[in-house]
RNA sequence: GGGAGGGUAGCGAAGAGGCUAAACGCGGCAGACUGUAAAUCUGUUACCAUCGGUUUCGGCAGUUCGAAUCUGCCCCCUCCCA
């Protein structure tokens, strides 16, 4: 099977602009692509993991994939699809998470000679002279055109700064340059990008009369409407330190029922057919599903082995049995021969404050070393910390604390 | 620059001098039911605390026994006119 078929079945085409070219193109490795990653924090999150994997199969399919590094486009911010303004960062944090993204995403793409190239578009556009850019690029673009694009819809009518106006005209001069510079003669990224990508093909058409290609992938969403990648702590990050192995693991395992089979096409490696295969599984098999879905990407996130790590730690933890060697733990420091659990709680990071500790305690949501915690004012020796106690929150966290 | 309307908890949105830590909806959390799913139902959702207390309604300064609610100044947003 040829790439472009692959990507179809699997559900990752969402808009192209040539299908014919763009299915010769990328079936015989003759695609030089960009996707823009702009850095907006101090690490990539599920939602751009989507897009690796994109570019990963497509660099398998003998394609030259190029990263950009959003630099320049990191100091205006996207406004496509948004409701209200990013805030603004600093030169100094841009700089910072655009080598965190470099480093994370080398773990997925080759970037061995000659097989993938990684810029930054800080490099072109933060030197740009004004009257240049106006006189050379803002001739090729109608304010209409723009103003009429879906991405500036909703900001349409909370108010849209001139700042971020201007991403558009940025993103297309960087498809332009990477035209010009690289021989880039195509560009993928997420469907809310498709306006911003189409300006770039006209720009290119309209400066060399050469077409470029486009090809957007669906915006990953969840069963019940919200974009994939956010849990209620927040982005879902791929670094370690932000996020653990254990709840990145469990993040996927709690996929529901409805988003699996897409997340299973979308997100990992394994072959079309065997998924399709696994689509007709009884419906009580669905949690093996959620498992192997949990396995797969935490593997090609964080490695084999700390991904076993945290499926057993996680099936030890469901099933009841004591297993408890690799329970998530936190180290607390505590003043004092003894504590109450609301302190201990409140340091391990379990609550973010004691009333809503109270709250849980009086819910029967706590649950400690095997019994259930009915009083608040319970408290615990220095000698019971040292051995640690084993923390149950609802019917989801499990937590050991420890005493440093 | 002129005019109008706004800024209330994570979000949306009521409240227009004391009865308001602030209705309601969403979201979040917990409980029941389950399959570590969804749906549903129940409870809960500023902070500290046993009673009770502390700080909140864009910011600052006032008026009042008492202010989210009234006054002045400032900041920000939207719309209309230039």
């Amino acid at each position: 099977m040829k790439i472009f078929e692959e990507l179809q079945r699997r559900g990752l085409i969402a808009q192209v602009t040539d299908e014919p070219e763009i299915k010769e193109l990328i079936n015989n490795g003759g695609a030089k692509f960009y996707i823009g990653f702009d850095p907006t924090a101090d690490s990539l999150h599920a939602g751009h993991f989507m897009t690796i994997v994109l570019m990963k199969r497509l660099q398998l399919a003998g394609n030259k994939p190029i990263v950009l590094l959003g630099g320049g486009t990191g100091l205006i911010g996207d406004p496509s699809g948004r409701t209200d303004m990013r805030n603004v960062l600093s030169i100094e944090q841009v700089n910072h998470n655009c080598e965190c993204f470099k480093k994370q995403i080398g773990r997925f793409i080759d970037f061995g000679e000659g097989k993938a190239l990684c810029v930054n578009n800080g490099d072109w556009l933060r030197d740009l002279k004004y009257i240049e850019v106006l006189r050379d690029v803002g001739a090729c673009f109608s304010v209409n055109k723009m103003l009429s694009a879906e991405c500036y819809k909703q900001r349409m009518e909370r108010g849209l700064s001139f700042l971020e106006f201007n991403y558009m005209i940025m993103q297309s001069y960087d498809f332009y340059r990477l035209h010009e510079d690289y021989g880039c003669n195509m560009e993928f990224g997420g469907d809310d990008q498709w306006s911003n990508m189409l300006g770039g093909t006209e720009l290119i058409r309209k400066k060399t009369g050469k077409d470029a290609y486009c090809l957007t992938i669906p915006l990953l969403t969840t069963a019940d409407g919200k974009k994939m990648g956010k849990s209620a702590k927040g982005a879902v990050w791929l670094d370690e330190d932000k996020y653990s192995v254990y709840d990145f693991y469990q993040f996927w395992r709690n996929t529901a029922d409805a988003d699996v089979i897409k997340f299973l096409k979308v997100l990992t490696f394994i072959p079309i057919e065997e998924i399709e295969e696994m689509e007709k599984w009884d419906g009580s098999r669905i949690n093996e599903l959620k498992e192997i879905l949990a396995m797969e990407i935490t593997t090609m996130v964080h490695g084999k082995e700390k991904a076993e790590k945290a499926r057993d730690a996680a099936k030890a933890l469901f099933s009841g049995a004591g297993d408890d060697a690799n329970m998530p733990t936190s180290e607390i420091a505590i003043e004092g021969d003894d504590a109450g659990v609301l302190d201990v709680l409140l340091l391990g990071g379990l609550i973010p404050s004691k009333g809503e500790g109270r709250r849980l305690i009086e819910q029967g949501g706590i649950t400690i070393n095997e019994e259930k915690v009915t009083n608040p004012n319970m408290r615990f020796t220095k000698d019971q910390l040292k051995e640690g106690i084993k923390v149950r929150k609802g019917k989801k966290v499990f937590q050991k604390i420890i005493l440093k």
